[in-house]
DNA sequence: ATCCAGGAAGTCG
DNA sequence: CGACTTCATGGA
């Protein structure tokens, strides 16, 4: 066991193959039973569970914050479970955490996720950070903007973005150009929605994603898809993505966040 | 083959 | 404001 390992002896709220399969991070892959290898700006961390949970990497105070290993899960789920519809969903997906990610590599990859598909959305990511991130130690980094902001929309189309590529070159222009990704963090959840959806390619839900899984605000609700079959099952009618999410944000409040990765996670993997 | 995917932009009323 | 259409791509 080297210095850095990070060590999780009780499981009951975490769970490494949850964490990563419900949908908050594309760059990650399964490299044996029980292991998976992680991604994340310039570094990699490799996470074995079965039993008790070991995470391997050169930086273990990163990771503890990228997993969220300060914050009580047990708490948040016995909160939850009071609220409709959430039982089976939080006791379907009880080892997810909501991880904390790079701000700048959320906007990209949920730029890359709108109307797509998930494993092509991996695909992208994987050849834009082949052919513009730092190669690192078998692996390669997560693209500065800068380096994206170098490349023009032809780039991003022969990578297999499609229609999404005109939004790739022109907002990686735009962070390299000053827009600031910190400003979200001194923002209300509305506030900062707004701030995002400025930028091409950022819609409502884009901009939720991010808010929820770079700077962890949980008073958001991200509707997909998924989420729109969700509310179709609690309510038996159909609704605009906004009266979805007004509806989902008033039933769980403060939770929201971690109300909707339950129900996502349940209702994809059923 | 037709539909669909962690939707957003553009246009029209 | 809301509704409606278009936008590449590839897996099912």
């Amino acid at each position: 066991m080297a210095d850095n390992d990070i060590i999780i002896k009780d499981t009951k709220d975490f769970d490494i193959r949850q964490t990563l399969d419900c949908g908050q991070i594309f760059r990650y892959a399964q490299t044996d039973e029980n292991t998976y290898e992680v991604f994340s700006k310039d570094k990699r961390c490799i996470v074995k569970q079965d039993g008790i949970a070991v995470i391997k990497s050169d930086d273990r105070e990163y990771w503890h914050r990228f997993f969220d290993l300060d914050n009580d899960y047990g708490q948040i789920k016995d909160e939850l479970a009071n609220k409709p519809f959430m039982k089976d969903a939080i006791e379907y997906g009880k080892g997810i955490r909501i991880l904390n990610q790079d701000p700048y590599e959320m906007l990209i990859s949920f730029i890359v996720s709108a109307n797509n598909h998930i494993p092509r959305i991996k695909g992208i990511l994987s050849r834009i950070c082949e052919g513009l991130g730092e190669g690192k130690d078998g692996y390669h980094a997560f693209p500065s903007p800068e380096a994206m902001a170098a490349k023009d929309e032809a780039y991003y189309t022969a990578l297999g973005a499609g229609y999404r590529a005109a939004y790739l070159s022109e907002t990686a222009k735009a962070v390299a150009d000053g827009f600031d990704l910190e400003k979200p963090r001194y923002l209300s959840g509305d506030e900062a929605n707004k701030y995002l959806c400025t930028l091409k390619g950022v819609g409502p839900k884009v901009a939720d994603c991010i808010l929820l899984f770079a700077y962890h605000k949980s008073d958001v609700f991200p509707v997909d898809t998924w989420i729109r079959k969700v509310y179709k099952d609690m309510t038996g009618k159909e609704g605009s993505n906004k009266e979805i999410r007004k509806y989902l944000v008033s039933t769980y409040g403060n939770l929201s966040g971690y109300a909707q990765q339950y129900l996502f996670f349940s209702k994809r993997e059923s």
